[in-house]
DNA sequence: AAAATTATTTGACCCGAATCAAGGGAACAT
DNA sequence: ATGTTCCCTTGATTCGGGTCAAATAATTTT
């Protein structure tokens, strides 16, 4: 199991940050784990204090009241979350639980509230991480809103591909139902889809991995709802 | 035209703040006149600082390739907007545009910066600013995921309801056409549907005020997509 | 390995909402 | 007041994607 001050470390949330600040912070955090499907928090539930994933993976989500379920954000190592009330004073916005077995480090509301004021660096790169999920709320709400299914997709394919470097292969990190859910829509919309892109000749699937045969084609799609003829 | 640093003190974002920290704050302000219908900034413009609104109304929103519109946020006076650049290093990610003739007060990326490094609580009410729309983005995406457009609506109007404190009147103080994109649809879909909460009797509308008739009613729409039978 | 869950796929059907087309109506300019 | 433009409404139609039901496959448990 990793050391908590190598992950706090290696976390963009405390880069450019001093040794010395590093190890205050780590005499913060406190340790947690989390078994698969166990929940860490509630929406409507007081926040003393924000996350960061140590090992593992966590979902933030909501739910209708008929059971559809819609993923927020997915979280890995050295990224933070439930950061919400602890600025905004409200309580957690949706609801969160790991997707696999995982090793929170949490940090106390006080505690850190003290740290950031003591340390502007550290408030400038909160707010830097902030601003980061302004922005990728706008792309998820523009998704949403404005491109249907496929086009979503393809977007997520593309940026996956991007994340993974691994030339024209994705690997899926979470199970397709949690795609469809991340992607606004429901398992049975998105398997067929999915198959439709094979027969469309854009990719190849094999369980978790997705190879793409199209790449340009996908990115037409991922734009304009249209698979273009490649160039 | 009411007074900068009246403004700038009654703005949420610079609340607490000492007087002589909100002079400062004024003077690094520059105030920008625009018309109806004047773009203020495009999604992928570099941002050099954010806006805070003296007078007047803007809209935040993003364009698909087709031409439909998605409004993430409308601000109105004493509200900040446009910050994510300044923070994230990264570009627009949406359009703003002016629907009123509006005056905004610019504060200049470094600057701020300057002002925010000294002063640990302008930190702190940025990273509530920040969080609080975080929080808003996720009721937006819970609406146009989950929640279908009665639903929408019908919460549109109870939280209206809650920030005019009317009693059961609410008025609009955007357009129809405007309001349809706030809501994830098209003018033609939002007028059948107040044309049918009408006919349903939960509502009164005339121009650009709604009376309610039952509230319990757009509660339990706003909630299951159901209109209950007034308990 | 057999049984039991859980995840994924496929088919038939339905529904909410977008599109397309056309009328009113109100606001504004000449 | 009269045209021009913009906004809103109404009708007919289409379509994306969700629901329901069931089969198949993959995983986990015993």
């Amino acid at each position: 199991m990793a050391n908590d001050l190598e992950i706090i470390s290696s976390a963009l949330i405390f880069d450019g940050l001093p040794r010395k600040q590093l190890e205050q912070i780590k005499d913060v955090a406190v340790s947690k784990n989390y078994t698969r499907g166990e929940i860490i928090f509630m929406e409507q539930d007081r926040g003393n204090g924000f996350y960061l994933v140590a090992e593992g993976m966590v979902k933030i989500f909501k739910v209708s009241p008929s059971g559809k379920e819609q993923i927020l954000h997915v979280f890995g190592p050295g990224e933070p979350f439930g950061e919400v009330p602890v600025f905004s004073g409200q309580r957690f916005p949706a609801n969160s639980e790991a997707i696999r077995k995982s090793r929170l480090l949490f940090f106390p509301r006080t505690a850190f509230l003290e740290l950031i004021t003591a340390h502007p660096s550290l408030a400038l790169n909160m707010l830097a991480v902030l601003s980061m999920r302004l922005r990728q709320f706008t792309h998820q709400i523009e998704n949403l809103s404005l491109k249907e299914v496929p086009a979503r997709l393809a977007a997520y394919l593309l940026y996956l591909s991007t994340e993974q470097e691994k030339g024209d292969f994705v690997t899926l990190e979470i199970s397709k139902g949690q795609l469809a859910s991340l992607l606004g829509t429901i398992p049975e919309t998105l398997s067929r889809i999915l198959n439709r892109m094979n027969k469309q000749g854009l990719i190849e699937t094999k369980d978790r991995t997705i190879r793409f045969l199209n790449r340009s084609g996908l990115e037409s799609l991922s734009i304009d709802g249209k698979k273009n003829e490649a160039k």
